[in-house]
DNA sequence: CGTTATGTTTCACT
DNA sequence: CAGTGAAACATAAC
């Protein structure tokens, strides 16, 4: 589930809930989600309180009053809980804080892609994890600078995290239908006002999705979001919409609407 | 049983 | 260094 959007609720969930508060224990159900040993969160985390959070991407960084940073990464299937009794601590909460008001805070990670870090520096975290800045602030003249040197895909650039840190596989697609940009379109075939549309449906894609909590149903109707599936049709075209792989992942457009390659 | 999944990292190869 | 494709990670859901 999680890109920029979804990451970006679960920042706000996290503000309201688990910052100012001991931590008293971690339990860990599996470890293979701790990019360090147990015991050096441990250390890090309990005696201590989280005190602000920063989101880049999809990554969020949680600063602690130990001047330590936890990094944390959802990938496909992770999502925050917050909850007073143990009982409802969920099926895959493999990760879970206790703090000393009572309440748990329980990392859900269905597939284990997800993970924990810890750093002592943000900076020094992206620019060794290559992580560039976040879409939803990036500035035009820097997406341009970084895209215009490519030479493959546009869906693949506009997913590199380095370049635009947040877009991920559902969001690539909704900009470039929106764009109406063919996803395996070259970068080097691509004029400034073409990356300036990309740009553009990138801000627009993100905003409508924060705005909506990230709930799909409730995007404008001309979002590809409501017929992106085998079988669905095109808003604008009615055409059925296609299904392809660029760089390895599930590809859905429209190949009317998106139509300055086939 | 086989396929697929909204992510990241690594590696062999061009 | 830039880029590609595949594999690996681990597991639920259909």
């Amino acid at each position: 589930m999680p890109e920029l959007p979804e990451v970006h609720g679960y920042k706000t969930f996290m503000e309201r809930t688990v910052l100012h508060q001991n931590i008293i224990g971690l339990d860990c159900r599996d470890t293979r989600l701790l990019k360090r040993s147990l015991s050096e969160f441990e250390n890090q985390l309990i005696g201590y309180e989280f005190e602000s959070i920063e989101r880049i991407g999809k990554y969020v960084f949680i600063n602690l009053n130990n001047s330590k940073v936890l990094v944390m990464h959802f990938g496909m299937t992770g999502r925050p809980h917050y909850y007073k009794n143990e009982q409802e601590r969920p099926k895959f909460g493999h990760l879970q804080i206790k703090f000393n008001n009572g309440y748990h805070f329980a990392f859900e990670n269905k597939r284990k892609f997800g993970w924990w870090d810890l750093t002592n520096s943000i900076s020094d975290y992206k620019a060794a994890h290559k992580l560039g800045t976040d879409a939803r602030t990036l500035a035009f003249e820097d997406f341009y600078a970084s895209v215009r040197s490519r030479k493959t895909d546009i869906k693949k650039v506009i997913m590199d995290q380095s370049v635009a840190a947040g877009v991920g596989n559902w969001m690539a697609d909704e900009i470039l239908y929106q764009s109406k940009i063919h996803p395996k379109t070259r970068v080097e075939d691509m004029d400034s006002s073409e990356i300036q549309r990309v740009f553009d449906a990138m801000k627009l894609v993100i905003e409508v999705a924060i705005e909506n909590e990230a709930h799909y149903e409730d995007f404008p109707k001309h979002f590809l979001m409501h017929f992106r599936k085998e079988g669905g049709r095109c808003h604008h075209t009615d055409v059925e919409i296609k299904k392809t792989k660029v760089g390895g992942r599930t590809t859905y457009y429209s190949s009317e609407w998106q139509d300055n390659l086939d």
